[in-house]
DNA sequence: CACCAGGCAAGTA
DNA sequence: TACTTGCATGGT
């Protein structure tokens, strides 16, 4: 097999790391608050996503049972910083609707069972995708996923790693592989590189890796390029 | 002013 | 399979 990207793939995290030090992601005081961001950060910046969190926080709906039992239209009020609110406020009532329903408002037994089985699960409810459904296996539900987002396409593709229009599983296939166990082959610890390695990715994209620039100076994955 | 932000679903060819 | 469009606020 072709260990040159692989080499390249652990290298850029040891440089990111060097650069940033641990993330600490994702940025949630509980499960269920992480799961809510993964829905309202849809094609959305993060400092958006803040104030609608707060804004849930402050009306006592950031639990299972209280986001359940509001009205949507009032939800999508409090989450309008987050833009396309009416669609989000769909989308966090069909979660909320299935966490409830289905299971007793247990997020830790909506998360649990065979990886492949949950995935699945959270893709069938209506406005969870790939990398919502991922995220929240990943961070929420400690299973081993790769998480990829548009600062993974674009940092990859920068540096000769993926095609600029990678496939959403192509990509994961390709992170699931090259990055299976840099340090041993625990799936603890798998779950842990994971989480950071995606946490550093978003971090280096938000900072050094806009659209539209074929590359930066500063970035500390500069030496990287070919 | 234009462009962008940690996507997703539904429709079309 | 591979486009295209709608969704929407707020920052740069």
């Amino acid at each position: 097999m072709d260990t040159s990207s692989a080499l390249s793939l652990d290298q850029a995290y040891e440089l990111m790391l060097k650069h940033h030090g641990h993330q600490g992601w994702w940025p949630a005081e509980s499960d269920f608050e992480m799961c809510v961001g993964a829905i309202l950060t849809q094609n959305t910046s993060w400092t958006q996503v803040v104030k609608a969190l707060d804004q849930l926080r402050c009306n006592q709906c950031l639990a299972p049972n209280a986001m359940h039992a509001v009205d949507e239209a009032t939800l999508a009020q409090w989450i309008r910083p987050a833009g396309y609110f009416r669609l989000k406020a769909r989308r966090l009532k069909a979660f909320v609707g299935v966490l409830i329903e289905t299971f007793s408002g247990d997020l830790v037994a909506m998360l649990e069972g065979e990886t492949s089985v949950v995935r699945e699960r959270l893709l069938a409810i209506h406005g969870i995708g790939p990398e919502t459904a991922d995220s929240m296996l990943l961070y929420a539900g400690n299973h081993p996923v790769f998480v990829v987002d548009a600062y993974t396409r674009r940092i990859f593709s920068r540096h000769g790693w993926c095609s600029e229009h990678e496939s959403y599983q192509s990509l994961q296939d390709l992170c699931h592989e090259k990055l299976g166990c840099s340090c041993c082959d625990e799936k603890v610890s798998r779950v842990e590189f994971w989480k950071d390695y995606h946490a550093q990715l978003v971090r280096i994209g938000k900072e050094f890796c806009r659209p539209r620039q074929p590359r930066c100076q500063a970035c500390p994955l500069g030496a990287l390029i070919g």
